[in-house]
DNA sequence: TATCTATTCAAGGTATTTATTGAATAGATA
DNA sequence: TATCTATTCAATAAATACCTTGAATAGATA
């Protein structure tokens, strides 16, 4: 093999995983991925995207072996093919945050717009629920709880949170979270609870995220 | 600011960071930037580009973020933006080693094909240079050494080694290595050593690369 | 000032990527 | 078997990315 042919082999090959991150809608599948298997369905619905347009776009991830489908009478699951793929879309999320300015303002930008959302720190949320002052609670859908979530959290979906809001202490500070910084249904979540009297806050973080929020603590199962 | 507005604008810019990667050319340009700053026309050269495609890659990469310059006298330096870009890199390709099998192989197929070259791994080079069985030689161009190196390396450019065999101690192990598994400056040298008797190998990482060569301690200056 | 060198800019044709649409497949249910 | 549903395939048009070429800039040297 010659030297040409060797790097176009190697570079060629390194690319096709970065070529596969290169759609935001791409992205923003294997973001939601990210919080545990899924269907094309679902994925299609939770994205906005067509059916047939969103499983276009899981084959170009399954090429580039970003994900891993298996099928369960008619329905195909996909999900993550690797654990370091969740770390790849981190390691980007972060590097985009530190590089672009107004990025980094995006994860407290919600703070200061009109009708504000107060987004609370992993480490203070961390320090609020180990003292007992706060509780945590889980927006997403059943599944992606059941399929990861923060110690101590309760799954409280948004769609039930009305039906549940007899769950919640009152008198405690309430902290929600979702998928993470750019998902929007813990910041819906806060703005429900807060115009019934709760103290509530948004995590700056989601399960499938950095470091701080492994001291949180995950429970797999 | 919409709910899709603000994915669109979320998504869209950590999409910058992988579009920017994309490119074979572009993740090579990375790659030798890695091993320290570096003009248009020496990075031009390593790649065998025009210096015009070279210049419109690095605006590229510098407007994703990813590339730094500035200017001294009329040359332009480019160096990577932050040291998560280099993260970025090795993530990807352990990635796309471990995902791909063939492109595992390529890491120890110069040790099977004819004419083969001996692969050692920095664990085993550790000790038997700790154990002063062997030496280990950087056989990249002088700047990319004095940018970087692994401890107690030599510095022996690979057009200079001819000159420099004296400098080899004989009877002992030669342990050569460039910027990493997919440089073939190393696998040169080895071939060259061995033509002339020395027992000669080469390490499977460079000074860029993973969490094992820090073992081997690197020096920065 | 004129000239040289390094770098960037601008224009082009070709190739690749994208989302949409409608048809095809294949397993489940009746 | 016929029918339904979930998923993939195929074809298209619009948009984008790629490399090449030749010209333009701007700093250094004479």
């Amino acid at each position: 093999m010659e030297a040409r042919e060797f790097k176009n082999f190697a570079y060629g090959h390194f690319t096709k995983i970065s070529k596969a991150l290169s759609s935001p809608r791409r992205f923003e599948l294997l973001d939601y991925l990210a919080q545990g298997p899924k269907t094309v369905e679902r994925l299609a619905k939770e994205t906005h995207m067509s059916v047939a347009n969103t499983s276009q776009h899981l084959q170009a991830l399954r090429e580039a072996r970003l994900v891993a489908s298996s099928k369960v009478k008619n329905h195909h699951y996909y999900e993550l093919a690797d654990s370091e793929v969740a770390e790849l879309l981190q390691l980007t999320k972060r590097l985009a945050e530190r590089q672009f300015p107004d990025m980094g303002e995006i994860r407290t930008m919600e703070t200061t717009a009109d009708g504000a959302i107060p987004v609370m720190s992993s480490a203070e949320a961390l320090e609020e629920v180990a003292s007992g002052r706060a509780v945590l609670i889980d927006v997403r859908a059943e599944d992606e709880y059941n399929s990861r979530h923060l110690k101590d959290a309760l799954s409280i979906p948004l769609v039930q949170l009305e039906e549940k809001l007899g769950q919640l202490p009152p008198g405690k500070k309430i902290i929600a979270y979702c998928r993470g910084a750019y998902c929007l249904y813990a910041s819906d979540a806060v703005r429900f609870l807060r115009e019934r009297g709760f103290e509530a806050y948004r995590l700056d973080e989601g399960p499938a995220d950095s470091a701080i929020s492994r001291e949180i603590e995950e429970e797999k199962r």
